[in-house]
DNA sequence: CTTATTGTCTTATGTACCTAATACAATATC
DNA sequence: GATATTGTATTAGGTACATAAGACAATAAG
C-alpha cells in the first residue's frame, strides 16, 4: 500500500479515501484482516489516533468491521464493495465533467481531451507511437 | 459569480480556485476591475481577511494585479489567461485518469463511462432521448 | 492463568485556518 | 484641500486538526 498526502485537505479524510480505494481495488481483499491501527499508522507515517479516526469512519460505511481484540476486517459483502467502486467512479466522472464545463469546454472537447491524454499516456516512449 | 464551499479544504484555497475559474471562464474579463476585497468578501460570505489572502496569492500567479487605491484588476495578458485555462484543464484530465486507474478501470472503460455520463446529462428529460 | 495484542478512549500541546475588529497610507473623487 | 474608498497590516479569539503519551478492557495466544 502506497500512502501519499497533499496538504490541502485533512489527513484523516485522505486516509479514508485511500483505504477505501485499497478495498475496492482489491489491495485489501474481502474478508481479509487489516493490519492493526498501530501498524497502519506507522506504515502511513501518521499518528495512531489519526488512523483510528479514519478507520472508525470507514466502519460507518460498513466497508470494514472490527472485532474487539482479533483485529479489523474488510467486509465479505462483495456487492457492497462493487457498489462503493461504482459510487466512487460516478463521483469522479461527474465532478470531472462539472469542472471542465465550468472552465468553458464543450462536451465534445471534454471527450477529445480525455482521449488525447490517454493516448499520450499509452504511447511508447522509445518510438513515440 | 456563484460562491460554494466544501468543508474538506481551506476556504482561501477554494477562493483562489473559484476566482481563477471565473477569470479563465470569462466571468471576469481581461483588464476588468474586480469588486473590492470587502465587496467580494461580503458576496462570498467570508471574512475580508480570507478574501484578501486569496487575492494576494492570485497575484503571485500574475492573473490579477492591484493598484493601491483604484482597486484590483484582471490581467490584460490573454495569453496568460489561456495558459492558465489549459493548465487547469490538463490537471483535471490527468487527476481524473489517475483516480480511475487507481480504482481498477481500464482506459477504454474510462472513456466509455465519460461518454455515457455526458450522453445522460444531455438527454432530454421529457422524451428520454 | 499469564501475557501480549487488539481496538478504544483520554488529556495535553502545537499549528493552521477563519473570523472579528481595527488601523493606516495612498489616492480617486468631489 | 477634504473626504471616501482602496489595498494592506495587525492583534486577538475560537475551532479543527494532528501529534504525543498514556491508559483501559477484551481476548487471542502461550
Amino acid at each position: 500500500m502506497r500512502w501519499e498526502f497533499s496538504n490541502d485537505a485533512p489527513i484523516y479524510t485522505q486516509l479514508i479515501q485511500q483505504v477505501k480505494v485499497g478495498i475496492v481495488a482489491g489491495i485489501f481483499p474481502p474478508g481479509e484482516r487489516l493490519p492493526s491501527v498501530r501498524e497502519l499508522a506507522t506504515e502511513a507515517g501518521v499518528n495512531p489516533n489519526t488512523m483510528q479516526r479514519a478507520l472508525a469512519e470507514l466502519e460507518r460505511d460498513g466497508l470494514v468491521y472490527s472485532q474487539r481484540t482479533a483485529g479489523r476486517f474488510v467486509t465479505e459483502d462483495e456487492i457492497m464493495i462493487q457498489a462503493a467502486k461504482r459510487g466512487l467512479a460516478q463521483r469522479h466522472v461527474k465532478s470531472f465533467i462539472e469542472a471542465m464545463l465550468r472552465l468553458g469546454f464543450r462536451q465534445e472537447e471534454i471527450v477529445a481531451l480525455l482521449k488525447q491524454e490517454i493516448e499520450e499516456g499509452t504511447r511508447d516512449v522509445s518510438t513515440g507511437m
